[in-house]
DNA sequence: CATGAATGAGCATTCATTCAT
DNA sequence: CATGAATGAATGCTCATTCAT
């Protein structure tokens, strides 16, 4: 524990581990502490509030996560591809650190402070990334231009997270995150495909929810 | 007030009405109490806890949202038209009750009891509605034989609910919902659709996935 | 239940039940309601509060037990055969009726009300039986007319309150009551005995903690 | 209140004052810290619960008249005299301090825990003090061998236990101590004493109750 | 007399956070 | 920087008792 920065890391460390093991609310400061091995007082030269270790704990593990996972999209090609990759890379992440992927699922969710004022920017930059990637390939003309990549960013995500949501809550023989890979990318990528010969169906299903032509960003963004 | 089920009932809308307005942690039982006239103890006769209160507003209000649900569905046919109404119908509840919908997107989710020890009936029941609409698509040749209704149903309900917890926590001009529905449609019914002639490229990208043949449900329900 | 004093009765019956399983705190007057037979709101029939039960159940069963000890005395004459008598009787009810023994002597005393409020009518009635026996010893010359009867008694009965309290909490094999009472009037019939031929030691003793004469009543009564 | 050990006894001395004041029962937590000057968490860095703290005036206090009795003792020889200085030891602790008295002799008792899980430790060194005295008169031939010690101890400690509740449940003129104790003190020494030439009516009495011969300890401990 | 739904007073205890050392 | 003793705010829940029926 040489630096600063090592007993800042030292605490974010304990507390995963002492969140998962007792959920957010039963975990005492004092516990942290302990595992961690200083004094109460002296995590909060670190930290302002225990719900601070816990949004520390999102931040720091999510820009790990995101700048790995930019790695990887960087060895696939084409928007395709970097989606399936976006999916598997998502879903691969639970089974590789069940504690901290407990924490991220289900207690960040339980902290008021990070669902109603914290503004969650490691977040907002992952979903951009799915953003990043459909726009890609509209631009390519991959991908079909009528779908707005601020809500397909959000029904890819949100399609993630149920299922990782689901994959942590189960008790016992846990679903196979390969095969919920597969299958989300193999719904996403027809789902946002341009057909080359478009069929007719297509355009009446768009138009029979909107009428309105390829633009629909709805403002969304 | 005249029996029971009246006072039961008067509980809960109060508890919805301050849920809302100062969030579960925040809302005192007595304010509960104050609001729907009844004493303090008289809460405790309908419900075991504070949280109790919350999961009963999730079940009973699931359950209306459901009835209503399958007779909406009633009036559609094919699964195709089914699936659109869903997805409609789940976001166009959003905008109906916002004092709802704020308690079941946020509060909702940061009771512990509810993620952890709650068994979620209605939930489950909600989300077998996708389901039954999946197989049924699948049955009549329309939906992909391939695809997972099990992992469908909670990518469809994981997409509709990210779009629905945005949509809540979104301070100032909310997205329009409509538009959410339409690109949801869209992606979706396209992901799950059953092309005429299936192009080559989808065959490539599902065996690249797992190598397997079309029924990859991996065991999952 | 054909009439009040037996609905009354099988309440005070219930009661002693109830807080011989769960202590007095932690009975429910609901519990012994239902135990009983008969509706909560029925008890505040019969009795004033919770509290009253237990006084009531001393009073009650105190009434009997005096009955039953005058009529034991009868049988025997001289007051050193009747203090024996009582000693007795008192520890020989203990092993008669556990239920009974544990409320009076553990539960009735953590009785706020009974301790400080309660003018135990029965107990001083009880204690006034020793009172009368030692009286009528000393009136016989039998026992010593320098002891104060009204100290006697409380010397006596404390005695005796004190082995039964030890003999109820004793948890295995308890203490043989037989043969504590053979002890106690051994030691009571002795320290009480006129001794034909005073020993000066005794009347050292006595000198050397008062100096006093024979009469120290002290006005206690 | 410079260290750890002055917090902690300022609070339990405030706890007397309080208990003694109000009961208990009655006696608010809040009431006691702001009485000792401390915080109201602070009182459970030293106390587990209330009625931690009742226990703990209860050792405490006794641990320190344990103390001052074995000095007392210690002036005095001969097993008759320091049975006298414990009977007037004990009652003139009484008079000393009114509010401790009413503490250990009243509030101690309405505790559940005390009377139920507590295991008195210090009340079990009081208590053998005597039977040690009583012990000691055997051997050296003053009292009689067939008497139980440890039926002797709580004879004795019981009626000097019913004079003092008897002294601080009364109100007005109380009772006078020394009375008490001089009267006691002649009422046990006669009863344990070796008569030199024991009367034939004593044998009588002895062998009335359990024909058996002195040794009938009854496996009493 | 009997019921039992409704009442509402009452408070010990925890633990995140602070700050003097 | 680090400590850890001290702080004190904050409230859900129980259950004896009532009273309209």
């Amino acid at each position: 524990m040489a630096n600063r920065g090592d007993k800042r890391e030292s605490i974010l460390d304990a507390a995963v581990r002492v969140f998962a093991r007792s959920g957010f609310h039963h975990s005492r400061v004092s516990e942290i502490a302990r595992e961690a091995g200083v004094a109460d007082g002296t995590i909060y030269l670190y930290f302002r509030h225990k719900e601070d270790i816990l949004i520390a704990i999102f931040e720091e593990k999510m820009a790990g996560v995101i700048v790995k996972l930019r790695e990887e999209l960087e060895l696939v090609s084409g928007a395709e591809a970097r989606l399936a990759c976006f999916i598997e890379y998502h879903l691969t992440q639970m089974s590789r650190n069940r504690e901290l992927a407990e924490v991220l699922q289900v207690e960040l969710r339980l902290s008021n402070k990070f669902m109603k004022e914290y503004v969650p920017i490691r977040l907002t930059e992952y979903l951009d990334i799915i953003a990043e990637i459909v726009q890609e390939g509209q631009k390519l003309g991959q991908f079909r231009p009528e779908l707005n990549p601020a809500i397909m960013k959000r029904a890819i995500f949100g399609a993630l997270d149920e299922l990782s949501m689901h994959w942590v809550l189960t008790r016992g023989r846990r679903p196979d995150l390969k095969v919920s890979a597969a299958q989300l990318s193999d719904l996403f990528l027809r789902g946002l495909r341009q057909t080359e010969a478009p069929c007719i169906a297509v355009e009446d299903l768009t138009s029979r929810h909107d009428g309105s032509v390829p633009t629909l960003t709805g403002g969304q963004t």
